[in-house]
DNA sequence: ATCGCACATGTAAACGTTTCCACGCGGTTC
DNA sequence: GAACCGCGTGGAAACGTTTACATGTGCGAT
C-alpha cells in the first residue's frame, strides 16, 4: 500500500509537508501543495484512516445500537441518524441488538473498543453492564427513544402521553368501552410509559383496565399475535386492541384475520408508530405517529455537541394521533373499497 | 486511557507477555495469564482496536453499501449480513447510497480509507469510480443483488427469470392480456433483468408490450405512483400492473386507491420482493419472493473466504412466485380460512 | 559434560499518520 | 547593523498495539 512517505519521496518533500498539504493546513506554499496533489494522483494514494485515528484519537465514527433493524420505526431512525451524521462528517456503525440484552452488551463493548467518537443507544433494558459503563465512561453517550433511569447521559425521545390520551378520547367518542392493550417489555422505558399513559387516559373516562386486557408483548410481531389470540378467547373480548408498536399491530392483524373477524366492525385496532404501510392495510390503521426522523437528527446533533466538548441537553418531542379507519368510521358511514386518503 | 503498558506495569510483566496473554497465544504460563487478567480487571483496561488494526492490517470490519435502507428488501438483506458477519467475527459499517451514484462513491471511498477488510456492494449504476477502483484494487469485494458487468468480483444474487415467467403464466391463466410493467433504473442489472425476463415471458404467450405499457421507475415509491397514474390515463389502460420492486408497488397501490379503483377487480397488481406487509394490504399482493436473507448470508461467506485468501465463487439463487389475490382470484373460489373478504 | 530443545519471557522495531520543535531565510523594526 | 518576526519546511517523537528476534532457564538425550 502506498503511504504518505511514498508521496513525500515522489514529490521531493517531507512527510510533514505532505501531511499539512493534505489536511489543508495553513502555511504550505501553493507550489508544494500542487506537487503533493500531483504525486497523490500519480501514485493513487489513499490516506489510512486507521493510522490517522491512532494519532489523533478520533475515528470520525459514531455507533448506533438499536433494538431491531427490521422494525420500520428503527429503520427510519437509523436512516435519519446516518444522514445527519454524514452531514456532520461522521460514519455510522450500526449494531442490531434484536431486543436481547447480551447482544446489546456485545455491540456496545465492541464499539467502544473500536474507539468510536460517540455512542447512540436505545437500551433494551437497564441490565447491560457495558451500556452502563459507557454512560459513565469518557466516550460521549446519548440515549435515543429509550433510556436508562440512573444513567448520566442526555435522552432524545418522543413523549406519547398526550397522543395516547387523544387516542382514548377518540375511542371513547366511538363508543368503544372494552379497550385492551398489548404492551412492550416492562424493562423498556417506552414499554412502561405507553402502558402508564394508557392507564391514566382510561381512568379519565372512568374506564377500567382489567388484568386480562393487558397483554404482555415484546415489540415483535409474534407476541402481538399471541396476545390478541388470548384476548379473542376471552368470554368477553375487548372491542378495541391497542398495540403499542407497529410490529405487534401487524401480529394482531394476523390473529384477527385468522379468525375471520373484520376490522373495525368486529374489533378495533390501534397502534403506536406510523409507517407507510399502515395506510394500505385492510383497513388503514389508526395510530400514534412519532417524529422519528427528527428524533434521529436531534440525537446526532446532541452527540456531536458532546463530542466537541460542548454541553448537550435532553430533548422530548411530541407524538400525535393519526386517525384512520381501524377503530370505526370517524364521521361518515362506511364506504367500500379503496383506502381513504388523509 | 489505560493502555497495555499500564497493564504490564501493574502486573510486573512486559507488554509482549501481556499482549500474548490477552490474545490467547501459546506459551504463556498460567501464573502470568492470571496476573494479567487481574490487572486488566483492576484497571478496567479495554484494548484499542485502532492500534491493533494499524499493526495487524486488519480491522475486523466489512462495509456494506446498499441503495436504500428504507426499502424492506435491503433492510432484510442488511440484517442477514450483519448477523452472519457477527457470527464470523466481523462488524459491519453500512453505507446508504439512496440510489445516488455520488453517495455510493462517497461511501465506498470512505470505507476503503477506513481499511475495511472487505466490501459488499449493491451498485446503483456502473458509474461510481470508487466502486470500479475497489473491484480492481486489493480489498476483497463481493457484489450482492446487483453487479457491474466488467468488474472482477464475485456476484451473489437471485435470478428472477423463471419466477417472472411463472407470473406471466399466472396472469395469462387469469385472462389478463394488457399487462404493464414499472421498471427499475436501466442502469441497474436488476432493473434490466426484470424487464428482459418480463418481455420474453410475454412473448411466449404472444402478448405484446407496447411502449406506453413500460413505465420507467427508480425503485422508489413515488415513481411507482407516477407511472401508474400515466397508465390509468391511457385510452386503453392495462388490466395488470407489474411493479418490479416492493416500493413501486406501494406507490402503484397509492395511485390506484386515489382514483377509487379496486384491486383486483378494476386492475391487477403484481410486485417483486415479498415483504410481510404484502399479506396485509388490501388485497394481499401477488409477488415474486427472493431468498433475501440467504443472499446476505452467502454474500458474507463469499467475502470472508476472499478475505482469508481463499477463492470465492458467484452464486445465483432462485426467486419464486407467491400467488395471493391482487391479480384476481386463483382457481379455487376461496382457500385457507383467511379473512372473509368482500 | 555438552548439546540442543522447549518453554516463558523481554527488547525493540514496526504499522502510517499528525504535530511539536527547530531551522533557514528574507524583510521589518529599532 | 543587530534583533526580531513570519513563513515554509524538515526531523523526529509520539499514538497503542503485535511480533520477530533475543535471552535465559531447566532438562532429556547424547
Amino acid at each position: 500500500m502506498v503511504g504518505i512517505k511514498d508521496v513525500a519521496a515522489a514529490s521531493g518533500l517531507s512527510v510533514a509537508t505532505v501531511s499539512r498539504a493534505l489536511n489543508g493546513h495553513a502555511s504550505v506554499s501553493e507550489a508544494a501543495r500542487a506537487r503533493v496533489l500531483a504525486a497523490v494522483d500519480a501514485l493513487g494514494y489513499r490516506p489510512n484512516a486507521v493510522a490517522r485515528s491512532l494519532r489523533t484519537d478520533r475515528t470520525g465514527t459514531i455507533g448506533l445500537v438499536i433494538s431491531d433493524v427490521l422494525n420500520p420505526y428503527f429503520t427510519e431512525l437509523a436512516r435519519a441518524v446516518e444522514e445527519e451524521a454524514r452531514a456532520l462528517g461522521f460514519s455510522v456503525i450500526i449494531g442490531n441488538a434484536d431486543e436481547r440484552a447480551d447482544l446489546e452488551d456485545h455491540h456496545v463493548r465492541n464499539l467502544l473498543e473500536r474507539r468510536i467518537d460517540g455512542l447512540l443507544v436505545s437500551p433494551a433494558d437497564g441490565h447491560s453492564p457495558s451500556t452502563l459503563d459507557a454512560a459513565a465512561g469518557p466516550t460521549p453517550v446519548v440515549f435515543v427513544d429509550r433510556w436508562i433511569a440512573g444513567a448520566d447521559a442526555p435522552v432524545v425521545r418522543a413523549d406519547g402521553r398526550d397522543a395516547v390520551r387523544d387516542l382514548v378520547d377518540h375511542l371513547h367518542a366511538l363508543d368503544r368501552r372494552r379497550i385492551a392493550v398489548i404492551t412492550g417489555p416492562a424493562a423498556t422505558t417506552t414499554g412502561r410509559e405507553r402502558l402508564d399513559a394508557f392507564r391514566s387516559a382510561l381512568a379519565r373516562h372512568g374506564l377500567p383496565l382489567p388484568e386480562e386486557y393487558v397483554g404482555r408483548g415484546d415489540f415483535q410481531a409474534e407476541s402481538g399475535r399471541l396476545a390478541t389470540e388470548r384476548f379473542l378467547d376471552l368470554p368477553e373480548p375487548p372491542d378495541v386492541v391497542f398495540a403499542t408498536d407497529n410490529l405487534m399491530a401487524l401480529g394482531a392483524l394476523d390473529a384477527i384475520s385468522a379468525r375471520g373477524l373484520r376490522v373495525p366492525d368486529d374489533i378495533g385496532l390501534a397502534a403506536f408508530d406510523d409507517i407507510p404501510w399502515f395506510s394500505h392495510t385492510d383497513p388503514p390503521i389508526t395510530t400514534i405517529a412519532q417524529p422519528t426522523a427528527e428524533l434521529g437528527r436531534v440525537a446526532v446533533r446532541a452527540l456531536a455537541a458532546l463530542i466537541e466538548g460542548e454541553p448537550a441537553t435532553s430533548t422530548v418531542l411530541p407524538a400525535h394521533l393519526v386517525v384512520r379507519r381501524s377503530c370505526g368510521e370517524p364521521v361518515a358511514p362506511t364506504q367500500s373499497g379503496g383506502a381513504a386518503r388523509e
